[in-house]
DNA sequence: TATGAATGAGCTTTCATTCAT
DNA sequence: AATGAATGAAAGCTCATTCAT
């Protein structure tokens, strides 16, 4: 079961040919839509013979499936230190959110298809539950914090739900002219987040 | 330029035919993901022969848009309604909206995809803006009735918004069984439902 | 055998029709390369519905023979008067067949096509040889009287080829304007119209 | 940018197969009308699978010219050396030119075709032009050594064009058999020639 | 290991023609 | 007599995938 030495090798460099392809399929994906994205594309874009891509991913489903997972993980890492903070206030996280997301929008339509389409294997389910946990995770700690009468966790919930609704029914807002839609969907995410932290009657807790 | 009966009736069975397409096309895409169909299923459920369906439609993108309009119609008629009820409160329209959409999963479906990738003619955009348009209309009353002191059309579309993240985070939940996951989203739209119609504090607007 | 006058009358409307349907795909083919004409065009172009076209013409040979039969016809009797003259010369005939096949573009394509691809049927091919030889007739009559001492029948038979191979070979001449390539093939013809009735050493004749 | 020996042997398998298509091209050609020669004919003929043509060539179109070069070429290396020499006569040149287009008959229907109706691209017709103005070329030389008094460039121009006229005109003559038919081509064509070179009275050029 | 080559299955769309009314 | 409706067949082309080298 040990590696020798030649093995170790081995897995580095097609793990750096499959950062390679994914590297090349995020930058497919931003040029036109996830479902006109061919194999052939990203064999183009990356350099990597149509062929060979099949020696690092047995097939479309799982490069796709690669990429949705890196666009999670680059998520995570630019969202979870900024949630972490201690005095972090909804609004800004959201706001935050919202501008990764509208920067980053393959990833966004990515992830939306396989929401909507997407045949997700368990490993790839698990590693985006994994994510999406330590994100809601953050927020509960957030709400905890600010909230504490309020059930935390339906809180982080709700949020990242509404985070997510204002990104997909906005972001192709037609007729506006694209740096005015995004103002206006950060204006609309802080007004949801602030919605948040705002007592009820008497500071009873709502949620 | 008037029709003779033999015309109308022409154009009214030339209407059925649509009808029938579209009723196929809805079947099949509730059968599978909006990017695999094709033609050929629609002809397949319809039983209207590949070619014929040209007849009806003039290319397919007229035919799924005709889908999507018809869904959105759909949904207007469902949901207005609803929300023109001089008493309703929002969380029963939350949950009316979340329960439509779930049960009428591939018009959801369809719509995400053209908010995401489609390219939609400058008429279905019309359509679409304008039922929208009613269903924010709807909401922005229900608001102002019950916050006046708020701005009521951005709560329209911060609620609009929210409720279409929740179906869209949490419509493919994981792990969970499907009248589990419906409950579960039912409860974050009453929830977040519920956030807009509580005061701020000393009664302050926050929106 | 004999037949009453409301067969007549029918007889006459069914060449009505016939007449129209072949006015129809003239303009079709003046507007698009021959093999680019569907039947669906000429029922267009027409006001004849696609499938009473079938009723005037047995299929689509049928009736762009019968354009064909109809463009030969036209070109026979702005030519054959022309030619009949007692006293032309070659080189005006020459202009005046070049003048007449570049007016009427449509035609001059229509019969290569049918000379290149086309499947004729002897009625056709009856009807087509009928005007070819009469206007070979005329060169000939023309030739006998300027050249008696050569074979005029060869003679009007190298002549009709070299002028349709002036309109073939420069018709779409490339890179030049069409009043320039139009100059150009009727001056080609005109000089070899000219060597028809030129003298061979010592009067003797040539061909 | 040198290439490897295995480069070059992948480029020299990449022609053959492109020669193999336009080969079988060739073949359809022979059989069947132009306009109804399609890829999927090419590919029965071929032996090259459908979707395996586009490897080797973009598209239809491609093909097609591809074959109409090839011909031109062939033409031009069966047509050019026999000009060439020193002391032919028009009569003999012509003759060789029925010959050749007579036994080489798809590709006088293909050119006769893109004279019609096609629509070549930029390099196509720079290819085509350039074998058409070496073989009026050597026209040219030849009738500058036979009529040295006469506009060559117009003889040449004109002759070409007579010899497609005799082509065009009889290549379908109905009703006779084809070596009878061929004869008469090749008579005609002679006859043609015959009067390029025949002085006007008093030896005046006439062109 | 890497890849050029190959392809079956599939796509949307067009067409000439038939047929019921 | 006229035509709307219907369709089988075929077109050009793309795609994910396999395989021989």
């Amino acid at each position: 079961m040990k590696k020798t030495p030649l093995e170790k090798l081995r897995e580095k460099e097609k793990k750096a040919r499959q950062k390679l392809l994914v590297d090349a399929a995020e930058r497919v994906f931003a040029a036109k839509p996830f479902p006109k994205v061919s194999m052939r594309d990203i064999s183009g874009e990356s350099g990597v013979s149509l062929s060979s891509i099949y020696r690092y991913f047995p097939d479309q489903e799982s490069l796709f499936l690669a990429a949705l997972v890196r666009g999670a993980k680059k998520a995570e890492k630019v969202l979870i230190p900024l949630v972490e903070k201690e005095d972090i206030l909804p609004e800004d996280v959201a706001e935050a959110f919202v501008d990764f997301l509208v920067e980053n929008d393959p990833y966004f339509r990515m992830m939306t298809h396989f929401m909507l389409d997407g045949v997700l294997n368990e490993e790839s389910i698990l590693i985006l539950n994994r994510i999406e946990g330590r994100l809601l995770d953050q927020f509960e700690k957030m709400f905890k914090r600010l909230t504490p009468l309020e059930n935390s966790r339906m809180q982080a919930h709700a949020f990242f739900a509404a985070l997510n609704g204002v990104l997909i029914t906005y972001r192709n807002y037609p007729g506006r002219e694209i740096p005015h839609v995004h103002q206006h969907m950060k204006q609309l995410a802080r007004n949801l987040a602030a919605m948040f932290v705002r007592p009820g009657p008497g500071g009873k807790p709502v949620l």
